[in-house]
DNA sequence: AATTCCAGAGAACAGTTGTTAACTGGATGA
DNA sequence: TCATCCAGTTAACAACTGTTCTCTGGAATT
């Protein structure tokens, strides 16, 4: 099935990752509409003209980046909803699994919490489509559970998005405690449980 | 107590509030962190050395911003949370305060869902600072209801913040909504009440 | 009336930016 | 083997950036 790349092809992809690393790093201490091109192409090492053989601009170059930090991550995302296991435990292996990505992928979090609402239209759009892919998965996991019976269509969603959202928020929260002591990190966590508990109780109430 | 300004004063303030005015303009569409002082001057009509008489950087106007947008915000989110009345009936009025404040006031909304996570971190500073503040004056007004009886303050202080980060959420999707067609309007709407519902909902049971 | 103050103007600085055109040299395919 | 391709280079462009120093003219103070 995949052919092996030729010598220039896969020399090709390996600048393109070189510019998407570099282009994360730069952007750990600003927001991609004040990324200069000349500023990525100098970190990487190349000339400025390079750029133009991989993207058309930072904002295409921002749409690459959405895809590398969102699009690998709907698999981990529906076994996360979908795992059996008690409410309780299911919750606190989630705001695990969240604390650990972010603790692995520390960039990828900034930027996509960045961008979300960030200045560059293209990009926000990118996030914008891949959250809603996560809802609609998170939707149809939800929608196996027997809890579910008696849920409309909107009300599932609706309940969806409020997991999303909230996963981004508790993200955003680990993120910026990624510094701080331990027991801060510690503090977030159990915020975060809670916050996810409340949803589930609200969850389980919905229907009286 | 409030002595009258001096025609020299007078004319400052007015500078400054142009300042910020035209920098709130020109963010709509870029980020705090690629705004030029400049750019804000051209836009102001007044020479490139002015700025400094009223700002250090764009990040200090940027913290400017932020007071302008979030300062004058505290009564409204005070009386809201307090608010006689069914339950049902305040999720509806909270709502419509949201969706109200997003019409008159879309470029501060932007402005703060922008910059929280922006690339400038003194301007990331003031607005946790503000939305802390926000959702300590929200847990005063949470303990004052009969419903909170029995719950701890840390249980508060995390549903404080739920109401305020869920308040964010709902003004952001308001103001992507802005120029869409009023189904699309009402769509969000009938989303944030159901969502808020559903916090209700778990906190009723909270103590189960 | 004379003096001080200070918001804003003007000019100049060294660096930076995105984009263009024409090039080089090694991989590729006939 | 030889012609083609194309990722990356070099050079140059006009336009822009933040910041400094010096100056001005009207308001504020004495």
């Amino acid at each position: 099935m995949s052919h092996t790349l030729g010598i220039r092809q896969a020399q090709k992809q390996k600048t393109r990752q070189a510019f998407l690393d570099a282009a994360l790093a730069l952007l750990e201490e600003q927001s991609l509409s004040s990324l200069g091109l000349r500023e990525v192409t100098r970190a990487v090492g190349v000339a400025p003209t390079a750029f133009y053989r991989h993207f058309r601009s930072t904002a295409d170059l921002g749409v690459a980046l959405v895809d590398e930090a969102l699009g690998s991550l709907h698999p981990m995302v529906r076994t996360t909803v979908s795992t059996a296991g008690g409410s309780e435990e299911r919750i606190v292996r989630a705001i695990d699994l969240i604390s650990h990505h972010v603790d692995t992928h520390p960039a990828h979090v900034r930027f996509i919490a960045r961008e979300r609402h960030g200045g560059v239209q293209p990009v926000r759009e990118a996030i914008r489509a891949q959250l809603e892919r996560f809802a609609e998965e998170v939707k149809a996991e939800l929608a196996k559970d027997p809890q579910a019976a008696g849920w409309n269509d909107d009300d599932l969603l609706m309940l969806a998005h409020l997991y999303v959202d909230q996963m981004l928020i508790t993200a955003s929260l680990f993120l910026e405690a990624q510094e701080a002591p331990a027991e801060e990190r510690q503090r977030v966590t159990r915020l975060a449980r809670r916050q996810l508990r409340l949803i589930t109780v609200g969850r389980s109430h919905w229907l009286d």
